[in-house]
DNA sequence: TACATCACG
DNA sequence: GACGTACGTGATGTAC
């Protein structure tokens, strides 16, 4: 046997080659340490994790990419003397014929999978990799048998997976590694996943079973109780022997009745290291790769990036970092420079220049060629550390730029003493040398503020609403590229738009995460303390990421046909949501104390009464003692369990059992409305008002929602209550300053409007037009009645269907909410799609549409994806079909709204009026305006609220104003 | 940490 | 024939 090879000398394979060079087990030498990875998990990561890819002949290779991309990174990190990918080779294996539905539920392979397979095994050859797989077993098994037959020549095995069924294979030289964490899983962390020691990972399995696999267990018994009761029993069949005398009366019965499910499931769960090696242990020696061969295969997939950054594509200068981008004509609205256009390639283009290392700036000499390079190229990323997630809070401690890919520096600014290893020393620990900020400042200031030079971040309005701040410099950046709303204006729905998720997604690669720079819990350290060389390697890294996620997204806009939605609309809302968190709004923090005395003594009033009506006292607030008091107690009718096993009691159900004169749940209603009113929004909301102005400041999220809806938290300013006359007197504590009030402007039936605009519905677009009772006219219409003769009943069931029906509502479902039963729901249906037949198109129009592109659009052509709208589970597949339904008219409305947003404070300036936009919700936006100009503020809102869209039918705002919040509607 | 519940549009 | 049953959010308390 020969194991002495070639030396390749290339970044890629530089790990193998030492390999090779290794002796084989048994001579003297490092250590035999053979590494076995799970290829079946790094491919079905790798599909689902990237957008879809096809190489120039329509080949789709996405997991392709991904997985070579995986594997060529992990060989320049990990050396082993014997290395094997392994595969699962078919469906079937003997554990279906132990238990037929083992994995039976397995939705076949996505068929853009399907000829990735062979491709993925092309791609271990050409590393020079072995492949292992065999008909009849799993990937696990003959990882399983690997590892044992391994284990004789007394060498190290590591198993690179993720999959926890093959914890149990974790013992002394043997370990997993998590491909993702990068982390070794010994034996605590098995322990700490399944409650128990590796050896008795399969017991506690077969009692918890497994869902995606199909492993049935025994049911009601999870992971935690069955750790428990394997730490008690010794192992499954010592459980079993002794479960008569389990003292718990359901686990007992489980046990009894389910003990050959748990038998038949451990054998599901358990690996057969016997399995037959398809490949003696010597052949997966590693050995170095047939030159070309490697490349040859990239090439032929058209991986080009990966070519380079392997240094496979014959450019010597591969590993240099650009230093500057050739300008390019201005060509979007902006007038600014726009990044290079997208390249041919289909893969994710990860840049061959490397992740750092970094360079810490420390004085202004070391500062200027930065900014000179950023002057040059025209646009820089940029991001700031500091000390908080709060913004209005938060001191600057850093600041990060990046001017080309690779090209980046961390200037610290605040950072102290670094705190992890401290040494002995008696004197005092001195801060490090930085500049000052207001040094930086200067420095920066004329370039952040230059509208010649592009400033681009990831969330942008954070480190704005930081950075202008006095006490941080009071800095205004501008222009500015945000890489999250590049991302959110294209992909909303699809996936998150987080920097770490983007940058794995598009860029191929995984940043430093937060917590592992500055610890988590109590552990966690202040971002000012992190040593220099590890806040560097954090902070500059994130511009570097900013910048080439830049690169990578914004061409991408243009031919997405979402570049005037992110230049027009969300781009600009970045400085207009600025200002409102900034602005915050005034409470009454004494009036919120009385509320919360009122609610209290009524609280403990109700909580007597109830527990009299109970016959004894118990946790209120507490939905499974309460079931277990109307339904296991007092046999009230009606009870439901819920998936859990627990009974059902939400409002409705207590309600219903209200309505049936019941007096205990009637009370339970009561007081669990001032319940929630006191914790939620009176002691929350007092938490929440910032000392030095008196006022609460949300944080929107403009990049969460799956339709184009912000969302507000911390706190959370668009849930206020209002329905109820406690929940009004909540509201009523926000206040405007003396000498203001509060005007408050509604859109009228947004979204029903958006409705008959879309469907084109004659009878509700003149409705609209003449400014009718919309849901009157549905009444009169689907009932047949006299426009004079629709009562309030008639009107309240055409309000049900009106609003249901954007909701993707079902017989059932209207059955449910008006107390009907289904036959006639239908009735009521049929005779609606009768009376608007557009609207059925329409719906019919939009689910199609979801099905065949995975997406539907506003009315203003935002693309909305929906998720799950392929599945195969039809609950699920409905889910996705409602909310494909809704998504146009809630993101259509909340398109307008936000068109609104950013051209209200222009033209509340040109009309010379001082009033301040406070809050959103929705269809709704709140100002604080001062006393004399009402009037003028109203009449600009409205114009510019009803102006924004030319719909079928006419925008409609209304408003009102109000010393305080509740007034004012 | 997951679930149930309930506040809003 | 069964399945599940109105969209989108965030905060809180209980129970595991």
């Amino acid at each position: 046997m020969c194991c002495r090879t070639a030396r390749v000398a290339t970044t890629t394979t530089e790990g193998l080659a030492d390999a090779a060079a290794a002796q084989a087990p048994g001579t003297t030498g490092p250590a035999p340490h053979l590494i076995l990875v799970d290829g079946s998990g790094y491919i079905f990561r790798a599909f689902h994790a990237l957008p879809p890819m096809t190489r120039p002949d329509g080949v789709p290779v996405n997991a392709v990419f991904g997985f070579t991309n995986m594997l060529g990174q992990f060989l320049t990190r990990h050396v082993g003397t014997h290395l094997a990918v392994v595969f699962d080779a078919s469906r079937v294996t003997f554990r279906n014929a132990i238990y037929d539905q083992y994995k039976a539920h397995r939705p076949e392979a996505p068929p853009e999978l399907v000829p990735q397979f062979s491709l993925i095994r092309e791609a271990t050859a050409a590393f020079g990799v072995a492949c292992i797989e065999l008909d009849g077993y799993e990937a696990d098994d003959l990882i399983a048998a690997y590892a044992k037959a391994f284990e004789g020549t007394g060498g190290q095995v590591t198993i690179v997976s993720s999959d926890k069924d093959l914890m149990q294979l974790v013992r002394p030289g043997v370990q997993l590694l998590d491909p993702i964490k990068q982390k070794p899983i010994r034996e605590p962390e098995v322990f700490e996943k399944f409650g128990v020691t590796p050896d008795k990972v399969v017991d506690v399995q077969a009692l918890a079973g497994d869902s995606t696999d199909n492993v049935p267990g025994v049911p009601g018994i999870g992971i935690k109780t069955a750790a428990a009761l394997i730490t008690e029993h010794g192992d499954l069949e010592g459980l079993l022997a002794a479960a008569p005398q389990i003292r718990q009366p359901k686990r007992r019965e489980a046990l009894i009745a389910h003990a050959e499910l748990a038998r038949i499931s451990k054998k599901l769960v358990t690996l057969d290291s016997d399995a037959p090696l398809p490949a003696p242990v010597d052949s997966l020696l590693v050995r170095a790769p047939e030159p070309g061969r490697l490349a040859g295969f990239l090439r032929e997939q058209g991986f080009r990036s990966m070519l380079h950054r392997m240094g496979l594509d014959g450019d010597a200068n591969a590993d240099s970092a650009p230093v500057s981008r050739p300008r390019h004509a201005p060509a979007s609205a902006t007038g600014l420079p726009e990044p290079a256009a997208a390249t041919a390639e289909v893969t994710p283009a990860a840049d061959a220049a490397p992740f750092g290392p970094y360079e810490t700036v420390t004085e202004a000499a070391a500062l200027a060629p930065w900014i000179a390079a950023a002057r040059e190229a025209g646009v820089l990323a940029l991001d700031t550390e500091t000390d908080s997630l709060d913004a209005l809070h938060a001191n600057l401690v850093g600041i990060s730029l990046a001017v080309a890919p690779g090209r980046a520096c961390y200037i610290p600014l605040r950072h102290g003493p670094a705190q992890a290893g401290a040494d002995l020393l008696e004197e005092a620990p001195k801060p490090p040398p930085q500049m000052t900020q207001d040094e930086a400042i200067a420095a920066l200031r004329p370039l952040l503020e230059d509208p010649s030079v592009l400033k681009v971040l990831h969330n942008a309005k954070y480190d704005l609403e930081v950075l202008c701040r006095a006490e941080n410099g009071g800095v205004a950046v501008a222009p500015l590229d945000d890489t999250m709303l590049i991302s959110y204006s294209m992909d909303a729905g699809r996936h998150g738009h987080g920097m770490d998720e983007l940058s794995l997604r598009h860029l191929g690669h995984r940043p430093i995460p937060y917590d592992e720079v500055t610890g988590t819990g109590r552990a966690r350290i202040p971002f000012g303390q992190v040593a220099l060389d590890k806040a560097t390697a954090y902070a500059a890294e994130d511009a570097d990421v900013t910048l080439r996620l830049w690169q990578a997204l914004k061409p991408r806009l243009r031919t997405e046909r979402a570049l005037a939605l992110y230049e027009q609309v969300e781009r600009r809302m970045v400085a207009v949501l600025r200002d409102m968190e900034l602005a915050g709004i005034k409470v009454d923090g004494a009036e919120l104390a009385r509320i919360g005395e009122d609610f209290s003594q009524r609280m403990v009033t109700l909580e007597k009464e109830i527990h009299e009506l109970a016959g004894k006292p118990f946790n209120v607030g507490s939905p499974k003692q309460l079931g277990e008091i109307l339904f296991d107690e007092q046999k009230l009718p009606g009870g439901k369990r819920g998936k859990a096993g627990a009974w059902g009691t939400d409002a409705a159900v207590l309600e219903d059992l209200a309505a049936r004169g019941h007096e205990l749940p009637r009370r339970v209603l009561h007081w669990r409305q001032l319940s929630k009113l006191k914790s939620t929004y009176v002691e929350g909301l007092a938490a929440q008002i910032d000392k030095r102005d008196g006022r609460v400041h949300t944080d929107f999220s403009m990049a969460l929602t799956s339709t184009g809806r912000l969302s507000s938290t911390e706190p959370n300013l668009q849930n206020i209550p209002i329905r109820t006359e406690e929940g009004a007197r909540i509201r009523r504590a926000f206040v405007a300053e003396p000498g203001h009030v509060l005007l408050a402007a509604d859109y009228s039936q947004i979204e029903l409007r958006l409705l008959a605009h879309l469907a084109d519905v004659p009878s509700l677009r003149e409705a609209f037009a003449k400014g009718e009772d919309i849901h009157s006219r549905t009444a009169a219409d689907i009932f047949r009645l006299d426009p004079d003769k629709v009562d309030r009943e008639a009107r309240r069931r055409a309000k049900t269907i009106n609003f249901g029906i954007i909701y993707g509502m079902s017989a059932f479902g209207l059955a449910a909410r008006l107390g009907i039963g289904p036959g006639e729901a239908r009735g009521i249906i049929d005779a609606y799609f009768s009376q608007y037949p557009g609207i059925l198109e329409e719906m019919e129009r939009l689910k199609a549409q979801a099905r065949e592109t995975g997406y539907v659009t506003t009315p203003f052509g935002r693309r909305l994806w929906i998720d799950g709208i392929q599945a195969r589970e039809q609950a699920r597949r409905g889910n996705a079909e409602r909310a494909a339904i809704n998504a146009p008219f809630q993101g259509g409305a909340a398109e307008i709204i936000k068109r609104a947003m950013v051209r209200m404070p222009a033209a509340l300036r040109a009309a010379g009026l001082s009033a301040r936009m406070l809050l959103q919700v929705h269809d709704e936006l709140l100002f604080e305006v001062p006393e004399a100009e009402v009037e003028a503020t109203a009449a600009c809102v409205r114009a510019v609220m009803e102006g924004v869209a030319e719909l079928r039918v006419p925008l409609k705002a209304e408003i009102g104003h109000g010393a305080n919040w509740g007034e004012a509607h």
